[in-house]
DNA sequence: TTTAATTCGGACTGATTACTCTGCTTTTGT
DNA sequence: ACAAAAGCAGAGTAATCAGTCCGAATTAAA
């Protein structure tokens, strides 16, 4: 089945929501986002640690590390999130594949995707991990 | 990189406007297809054969044999191919693969996510592959 | 009736993605 | 100092997707 995005950046942005809801709980384990998601740990791991290259997620080893947000929820978009993971290979490429398709010789539908893109794309770009938050008010 | 549709889908796509294109010069061979979309021919067949099955491609075997189209380019939608070939995953699963979102407890995307979908999938069903034929009027 | 040109079916191979394993390094608590 | 618990890195494995190959069945023309 296609999908819009990896499972790698499915469960980027599974993670990423997880870390917000805890927020306040300093490092959370890989074991426990892995439990809590129902996802392997190791690979949860991994993606995360792309994350972390990337300056969206903070790590510390030793017995009381973990994972936490690098920044503020308020601050952190999905979109964020899905161009370290995926790129933006979606948001660009021409929806059937022709070869011959783009701004200069558009296909039939390349207009009007065009619109839908981008406006999934502001979409995603608007939509912050804080929104995801249950109950809290602004930053802590 | 990910993309909307497989690779498959962009093909089927491709092979159903390149037939349409030519649908009054008879049989067009898989060969002929091939060279003129840049495409392998064995796997452009496999792809028109999966169409065949559900009725959207005509073939014929032997000498003057070749795939034709089975509907007019009026009454056929780029929708209707892609289902054939990708199914309705992507109009119905939820973006972020969150396992517990569905129409009854969405996550916070859904809501804004969904218009969009279906404005996609109208799109893609209203866009007949009539439209793409460079210069014909209607029905010949 | 033979031959050439075609689709068709199934098995096969290669590439990419998804995931796992193992061992190492780092850090903290005892 | 030591042991336990964590992330990290790289190699390895499994599954799916993309594409190939080959031989059989079909058909039309010579």
């Amino acid at each position: 089945m296609t999908v819009l995005f990896s499972r790698k950046c499915e469960y980027a942005l599974q993670g990423i929501l997880y870390l917000a809801e805890k927020q306040d709980q300093g490092n959370i384990s890989a074991d426990q986002i892995a439990k809590d998601l129902s996802i392997s740990k190791d690979f949860i791991s991994k993606t995360l640690q792309s994350l972390v290259k990337e300056g969206i997620v903070l790590s510390s080893r030793g017995k009381t590390g973990g994972f936490a947000l690098a920044r503020a929820p308020e601050e952190l978009s999905l979109l964020d999130i899905i161009l370290v993971i995926d790129g933006n290979g979606v948001f660009e490429s021409c929806v059937l594949g022709l070869p011959t398709c783009g701004s200069d010789s558009p296909c039939s539908v390349h207009e009007q995707w065009g619109p839908l893109r981008e406006a999934s794309r502001q979409m995603l770009a608007n939509t912050t991990v804080a929104q995801f938050k249950p109950t809290n008010e602004t930053d802590k």
